[in-house]
DNA sequence: ACTTGTTAGATTGTCGACAATCTGATTGTC
DNA sequence: GACAATCAGATTGTCGACAATCTAACAAGT
């Protein structure tokens, strides 16, 4: 017998296709925050009925990026700055916890995928795709959730993903700079690789907080124009 | 105008009384872990058509207590050990954090309000309706949270706390035991009406301990069973 | 005996139509 | 003119029926 290992066969309902879909369309910015979702016109546009878009719909709310109000419609949630510093202070936390368990678990393979990941966000910064280079960031930061060997902590970073991601698109569309070609990880990738732990959660923190600024006075500026 | 602040009024949908419907019987155990939930029955036990069932059913896979096989059904999530550890460590260190948070912000209104909720605890507890000293304990834990005014950190507790009281649920099924008699919230409740925010980040920690080393030999004489 | 094809039954996924509810414009009244 | 009542239109919530898919039992071939 063959030690192949099969992966799951992709999801064949149009219910998830929908769910990435709207997901990505919220996160990449193109429906804004607070824009009301018209089940018939969407369902329309998709060519699919009103039942496994509201079926989709329902998980995106759960996942945090929508919210709905009974009878009254389903929304893309507004962004506030103090939604941004309770979620990066969480964000703080969650790195510490994430550092500590993956440092013992760090091998080969966990090397070669922190480059694979690190050279994607260096590609993606070069084709200047801001889109991409976001995604790609928030990827290379992911590996270490992906490596603690904990579940719930991973499901809670991926809720935590998906408001970030949001974030930074609004972030990035916001201002017509283009985006700093200089390498920010570079730092990051090289503590994760070394024999410091304390060192690499300092960096996190440091690291985060250094966007952070720049983030949140966009919040602020957000916050003003309402 | 009268200063009145107004509650939300209930929601009004089916979906809504039907998630919280399910909930509560995947919660207490009524639903067993594993065990699929035919629609079909469901909906007509409920007097419901599929419809609604269907997306209150999306709304609990994404709160992690249900999971979803398309064209097979969905069921309750399964327990193991791991899965256990995993909340357990990750509670460890949002509860560290959520103390930090609420420090600073405890005024007369949360040291009644703790008061409250551990006398709800110690009356479920001699009434000995373990259902309620679960789901009372619980809440008695959350006061942390819901005063750290950090709203991504409660959601977070929030998703975390269904798994948790599921597998107390499951816990206290099992052994048929009386519960402890003795109010074990005695020391955390002073701790944290104290003035020594690390001792109770301190207290916090070993209590939940204590209380998991049980709740983990459970878990592991369920992988055995299978 | 073991695999492979087939088929019937049950269950999930999807659809189109109807009911309940909200919004905002209009009318009528003071 | 200001305000309340009413109504029409649009939108969400719910329903019952149909289509797609899975499972398990059975038959057939090797």
């Amino acid at each position: 017998m063959a030690k192949l290992d099969f992966s799951p066969i992709a999801d064949t309902t149009r219910r998830a296709e929908i769910v990435a879909l709207l997901r990505r369309a919220i996160l990449t910015g193109q429906l804004e925050p607070g824009q009301k979702l018209n089940e018939l016109r969407i369902s329309e546009q998709m060519r699919v009925s009103r039942a496994p878009l509201r079926e989709a719909m329902r998980e995106l709310v759960q996942e945090g990026i929508l919210t709905s109000i009974p009878y009254a419609g389903t929304f893309v949630i507004e962004v506030t700055a103090k939604d941004i510093i309770d979620a990066y202070s969480l964000n703080q936390v969650l790195d510490e916890f994430a550092i500590e368990r993956t440092w013992p678990l760090r091998d080969q393979r966990f090397f070669d995928e922190l480059d694979r990941r690190h050279e994607a966000v260096k590609q993606a910064t070069r084709a200047k795709d801001t889109t991409r280079q976001i995604e790609t960031a928030l990827q290379l930061h992911g590996l270490i959730y992906e490596w603690a060997d904990n579940s719930v902590l991973l499901e809670t970073w991926q809720r935590l993903t998906s408001r970030l991601q949001m974030y930074f698109a609004l972030h990035q569309r916001a201002r017509n700079e283009p985006v700093p070609a200089e390498d920010v990880h570079e730092t990051y990738v090289a503590l994760l690789k070394g024999k410091d732990m304390r060192a690499a959660q300092r960096h996190a923190r440091e690291h985060i907080d250094l966007d952070f600024e720049e983030l949140l006075a966009y919040a602020r500026s957000l916050e003003k124009r309402i």
